[in-house]
RNA sequence: GCGCCUGUAGCUCAGGAGGAUAGAGCAGCGGUUUCCUAAACCGCGUGUCGCGGGUUCGAGUCCUGCCAGGCGCGCCA
């Protein structure tokens, strides 16, 4: 519905430099005109420092400008109030009309009041998580989640056609060793003496599963004339199965759903493929035996990566290749990759690939998201899939609860480390910043249900008064609702779903800010009625943002 | 050694196309409930925005050097 305040004003001030033309202040290029919200009430709902960029731009005085620019806009209905402030800002005050509008537009599009259509329906996929089936999902990989889920769903909700996608290593190095710990595990379960690889994985996890083999694909197993190579094959496709499906579980609980699997091992055919192709583009040489991939031409100084070994196996980088030509193969038109912050060095090298390809550099964006480090307390816990010493994301889940730590994950850019402290996250529950959210939504039902209780009638919207919403507390509330499709849309341009946690705290203050001076149901039925609908608008406003988060808006707590 | 990320209140962190007096939550202290949920509200305070230079009318924000922490630098995945 592209409801965004700041581009309304943004366009009028484009319109009001056009009219500076006719005074002989012009300029070939107009400087980005950007509004903003200031810091203090008394400097306007909204303001820009259009005068100070523009000034510099066609030397003219700061002033001079400032004050024609305010003089065009003072006419607009938009606003009450506009003035220019020395030394170069213009503050907006918002007119009641069009917060009044606000009110009406938020209850009558629900949640279409935050939808875009500046997308376009252009495609644009994320991948996410892609966690290796080599072991559980852990506190880690919850932070990729949360943020992949809501990052999908802001920019599905400003119009991008998105799909979720999880990439699945199935084959490969870690699969072999997989399938030997597996393996390993059997042969002790069934009392036989065997040295454990030592590059395999010690999660006591496998052990589970080499009992459910045992149930499961017992025959298969004991059949008589497999060779033990073959006989380590089976069972670890029978693990990367059962451990994907637990974490499809975990994923599930965690509110997560994604439209495509993608397996590595369907790429078998496409690798070769898409390395000729490259090669006819020069950008593969051979050399030692083994196959090269020409980094160097987009990365000049750094070293070329090998794509197929002297061994005559592909690398992973390969099968990565071969993926992203896949997707883009498939019509996207931008691909989002969330990776953890050990992939960093990967970066350049990707993008060089996405290059060679025939894509620009700018198709893929590469998230990436710095680590998650576990605490007890003072203690810091080794997060090592390997090692077998994590902590599963379902215990975490178990412990604090999906919304709580989908909220915690959120809460933060992703350029920033994460201290996730279980003790803490434990203990908080109660005053966790979530539930103060939450607890803003409950509340509002709760209003409302005692106002159907009581009979009360909701008016036609155009009988409503809503010039009686004139207290402070009733104006800030409206302001910040206006405010809420700029919110989306920036989290959107920017992929950064952590706006939303903050703009929900503050909603949610104002909310109960309000709430702690107005009585919603009173004697003025008039004031009540236009009350209702603000709090049914804040109601709506609540619910959508959590649901962009894939936090749950309880109607009572 | 090189690359990327981070360093803001006691703690965890927002604020990054430069802007007007730097914010929130938690923790601490004190107050508020005949009334729609006190998981709430109100009041009280602290910051050399890691340190040093630079650009600018203006820097937490941009550039640069340094310090500290994290991650990464394979014919591993």
């Amino acid at each position: 519905m592209d409801n965004s305040l700041k581009s309304l004003i943004e366009d009028y001030l484009r319109e009001s430099c056009q009219e500076l033309k006719k005074v002989g202040i012009f300029s070939k290029h107009l400087p980005p005109v950007f509004v903003n919200r200031p810091k203090k009430k008394e400097r306007g709902d909204l303001s820009t420092n259009l005068p100070f960029s523009l000034s510099q731009e066609v030397g003219k005085s700061t002033s001079r400008i400032g004050r024609l620019l305010t003089s065009y806009l003072e006419g607009k209905s938009l606003f009450s109030r506009v003035e220019f402030v020395p030394p170069g800002f213009i503050n907006f005050f918002i007119s009641s009309a069009y917060f009044n509008e606000v009110l009406k537009k938020i209850v009558t599009q629900k949640e279409k009041f935050t939808k875009f259509s500046y997308g376009g329906g252009r495609r644009i996929q994320v991948e996410f998580v892609s966690v290796n089936p080599t072991g559980p999902l852990h506190v880690g990989h919850g932070r990729a989640t949360a943020f992949g889920d809501s990052l999908a769903n802001i920019l599905s909700k400003v119009g991008y056609e998105v799909e979720k996608e999880y990439y699945v290593n199935d084959i490969g190095g870690q699969i072999e060793r997989l399938s030997r710990s597996v393996w390993a595990r059997l042969q002790q379960l069934e009392g036989k003496e065997i040295s454990f690889p030592e590059d395999g994985y010690q999660g006591e996890y496998l052990i589970d599963i080499a009992k459910e083999a045992r149930i499961k694909m017992g025959d298969e197993l004991s059949e008589a004339g497999k060779t033990e190579d073959e006989l380590i094959s089976l069972l670890g496709e029978f693990t990367v199965k059962e451990i994907l499906r637990q974490i499809k579980t975990d994923l599930d609980e965690f509110g997560v759903r994604f439209d495509r699997w993608f397996f590595e091992s369907s790429l078998n055919k496409e690798i070769p493929k898409v390395i000729s192709f490259m090669k006819d583009r020069g950008y593969v040489y051979e050399k030692d035996g083994a196959l090269w991939f020409k980094t160097s031409s987009f990365l000049p100084g750094k070293k070329d990566r090998v794509l197929r070994r002297r061994t005559g196996e592909y690398t992973y980088f390969a099968s990565d290749i071969a993926y992203h030509a896949h997707k883009f193969g498939r019509g996207l038109d931008q691909v989002i990759d969330i990776w953890g912050a050990d992939h960093i060095g990967y970066v350049p090298r990707m993008k060089a690939a996405v290059q060679a390809l025939g894509y620009s550099k700018e198709a893929l964006k590469i998230i990436i998201y710095q680590l998650v480090t576990l605490k007890r307390g003072e203690k810091r816990v080794s997060a090592s899939t390997r090692a077998g010493k994590f902590i599963p994301l379902r215990e975490v889940l178990e412990e604090v609860g999906k919304d709580a730590a989908r909220f915690f994950f959120l809460s933060r850019t992703c350029d920033s480390h994460l201290d996730f402290d279980l003790e803490l996250a434990k203990k908080q529950t109660p005053e966790n910043p979530v539930f103060y959210v939450q607890y803003a939504h409950a509340r509002v039902c709760s209003i409302l249900k005692k106002a159907k209780g009581e009979g009360i009638k909701l008016k036609d919207l155009d009988e409503v008064r809503f010039d009686l919403l004139a207290s402070p507390e009733e104006k800030e509330l409206m302001k910040e609702l206006a405010l809420l499709p700029d919110e989306v849309k920036e989290a959107a341009e920017n992929l950064e779903p952590h706006r939303l946690t903050t703009y929900l705290m503050g909603l949610a203050a104002l909310f109960h800010q309000f709430y702690t001076r107005h009585r919603v149901i009173s004697e003025d039925q008039g004031l009540t009625s236009a009350r209702l609908f603000l709090i049914k608008a804040v109601k709506i406003a609540l619910k959508d943002t959590l649901n962009l988060l894939g936090i749950t808006a309880p109607q009572k707590m």
